[in-house]
RNA sequence: GCCCCCGUAGCUCAGGGGAUAGAGCAUCGGUUUCCUAAACCGUGUGCCGCAGGUUCGAAUCCUGCCGGGGGCACCA
């Protein structure tokens, strides 16, 4: 509101030479408060007005007046207003206590569905650091796309296929032991995965054997089937224990398999068009116009390939849901991947394929390195979040041992911690595992922005605060900060979702925590004069940060 | 070899054309007769990988180089 009336002003005092949009964009927020609220810089105006910036600032500065700016000055080449901080708070308090949790919220996906393809863990494998990004970012989009209106699907697909596998039955009749693989399957099951690929160092027949165990599963063999059955349901059990800590849930889970018998269809679907090659004895469509290798759609031994089926799964998708977007969280080392599909999908002629996007993200790493599976390397989520929680637990006994509920508070906050930490970072960017940084409850963290939210609340209930008694008059410069920051709040989740971006949520509830624990700091509320308007100010600032945290999906116990 | 991403404080990271480059952690010091000290305040920190270029203005855009990571059809 304001930013447009400060465009507006401007434009006028402009005339035609310069758009309302284009002063609108050059607008920003000064990097020092005490610079003012607002910011126009004048220097790209300079060459065309013929004068010098400071000048014109002080020009367009001494002829805008509002009441929405208690002073609009210049400084060097900006024009910087300060806004009327009464009429401010009371405009934003008015609005957050209208719209409650609801505060925030658009209607720019009314009646779109957005489709996300997130988590996505393979069995027999353990549910590692990297699924865990794909699970939380994927579970934050999709909660921004549910505030901005979008109705949201969350496709668990599950890695229950392929050449791996088979590599796992040879393993298992080598050194399986069925007592041991049913009390622990899925670290049984990787530790003779791991054993198979140092064995097969040694002895390169093994790779063979494995080709073949895959090939019995592909032709259905009763004794691959049962295995693989077995397998699957374990692991299944094992990630349900990790979707409940981290309180998520799937509207379909659904494996590669399942599409194994809709394939052939695929392929003559290809073929049909005309884009499918033969080459070194296998099936691609060639992407040679895209700059990009070819996508191969059929092996040479007759199989398929995973680009086949998420060809297949993508068709499927659309018949299923019509989406408006499709969305992808996978590690970024899959981007060749999806640009390859997608590109086979244009080739097909599917129109909508130009609505599906990878949503990449950076690796968690281990020494700079990448971790894996087959050299054993990987970090097991469940133990991090295990660590997470023993050492919330010690931190509740060590600084508020009276707290009821001890075991659910501590889950909640070692879960946020985690998930915070992962969320935080820009998703693009690798991530260095650190146990001890993820275990840090200071600072900026989910336990800081939990906190924060405790005291807030705890004031609220010991006052007694009733929303129905509240007032918007309040006049606090302490509070400003947040003020203006909960006023922010509506486009920052736009831009989050719009960006696919969690981590701008993230941030900005670092800076309104921040800004709050400062204004508490220096304020004594009970008792306070305005008791009232503060509490109402505390009051809004809570529910911020409860909505806040919960897009990213990270609760918050009232007290800690 | 080719393509993509990254390089900012001791560490982990923000900032992605605009003002004196910022946070957290770690260090050191201070704040509790007061609503949760998981907090707050103060303190120090930078050839923004290197070299050119574009621009009134570059950590930010372009080119080259160096360093790290990922990918490049029969793994997913």
């Amino acid at each position: 509101m304001e930013k447009h009336l400060f465009a507006l002003q401007v434009s006028h005092l402009l005339g035609e030479a310069f758009s309302r949009e284009w002063i609108y964009e050059q607008i920003e927020i000064p990097k020092k408060e005490s610079m003012g609220d607002l910011s126009f810089p004048c220097f790209s105006l300079a060459k065309t007005l013929r004068k010098n910036p400071a000048s014109i600032a002080v020009d367009l500065a001494s002829h805008i007046d509002h009441e929405i700016f208690s002073e609009v000055k210049a400084t060097g080449g900006y024009v910087n207003a300060f806004l009327n901080q009464s009429f401010i708070t009371s405009h934003t308090l008015k609005q957050v206590l209208t719209a409650g949790r609801r505060y925030g919220e658009h209607d720019i996906g009314k009646g779109k569905t957005v489709v996300l393809d997130l988590s996505s863990p393979n069995i027999a494998k353990p549910f590692s650091m990297g699924h865990l990004r794909s699970t939380v970012i994927g579970q934050a989009i999709s909660h921004l796309a549910e505030k901005c209106g979008y109705k949201t699907v969350k496709i668990n697909y599950i890695g229950d296929y392929g050449t791996q596998f088979g590599k796992l039955l040879a393993a298992y009749h080598k050194w399986g032991d069925p007592e041991k693989i049913q009390k622990d399957p899925i670290k049984e099951l990787t530790k003779i995965y791991v054993q198979f690929h140092e064995a097969s160092k040694q002895d390169p027949g093994l790779i063979e054997e494995g080709r073949e165990w895959f090939k019995k599963l592909e032709e259905n063999d009763e004794t691959a089937l049962e295995l693989w059955r077995w397998f699957k349901d374990a692991s299944l059990k094992e990630f349900d224990k990790i979707y409940e800590l981290l309180n998520i849930s799937f509207d379909l889970v659904r494996g590669e398999a399942y599409y194994n018998d809709k394939m052939e269809k695929t392929i003559t679907e290809i073929m049909k068009k005309g884009i499918l090659e033969e080459s070194e004895g296998a099936q691609v469509v060639r992407l040679d116009e895209e700059g990009l290798p070819p996508c191969l759609i059929r092996k040479s031994n007759g199989t398929t390939t995973y680009a086949t089926r998420d060809i297949t799964s993508a068709i499927d998708r659309y018949d299923s849901f019509a989406f408006d977007e499709s969305l992808y969280v996978v590690g970024h080392e899959q981007t060749l991947h999806f640009q390859q599909i997608k590109h086979v999908l244009q080739k097909m002629g599917y129109s909508w394929a130009d609505h599906i996007h990878h949503v990449p993200f950076g690796m968690m790493l281990k020494e700079g390195k990448k971790m894996s599976t087959r050299q054993g390397k990987t970090i097991l989520l469940e133990e991090v979040l295990q660590e997470a929680i023993d050492h919330a637990k010690q931190n509740i006994e060590l600084k508020n041992p009276d707290l009821p509920d001890k075991q659910k508070v501590a889950k909640q906050v070692g879960v946020g911690a985690v998930i915070f930490h992962d969320l935080k970072h820009d998703r693009k960017n690798d991530v260095e595992f650190s146990l001890e940084q993820m275990l840090t409850f200071e600072g900026n963290t989910a336990p800081y922005l939990q906190y924060t939210y405790a005291r807030a609340t705890s004031i609220l209930r010991r006052a007694q605060f009733d929303p129905d008694q509240a007032t918007d008059q309040l006049e606090d410069s302490h509070a400003w900060t947040a003020i203006k920051l909960i006023r922010r709040f509506p486009e920052v989740i736009e831009d989050a979702y719009q960006n696919y971006d969690p981590s701008r949520v993230a941030r900005y509830l670092l800076d309104l925590a921040k800004s709050f624990n400062q204004y508490y700091a220096a304020t004594k509320i009970i008792g306070n004069s305005q008791e009232q308007a503060h509490l109402t100010f505390i009051y809004t600032l809570t529910t911020v940060l409860q909505e806040g945290l919960s897009l990213l999906g990270i609760e918050t116990p009232d007290e800690m």
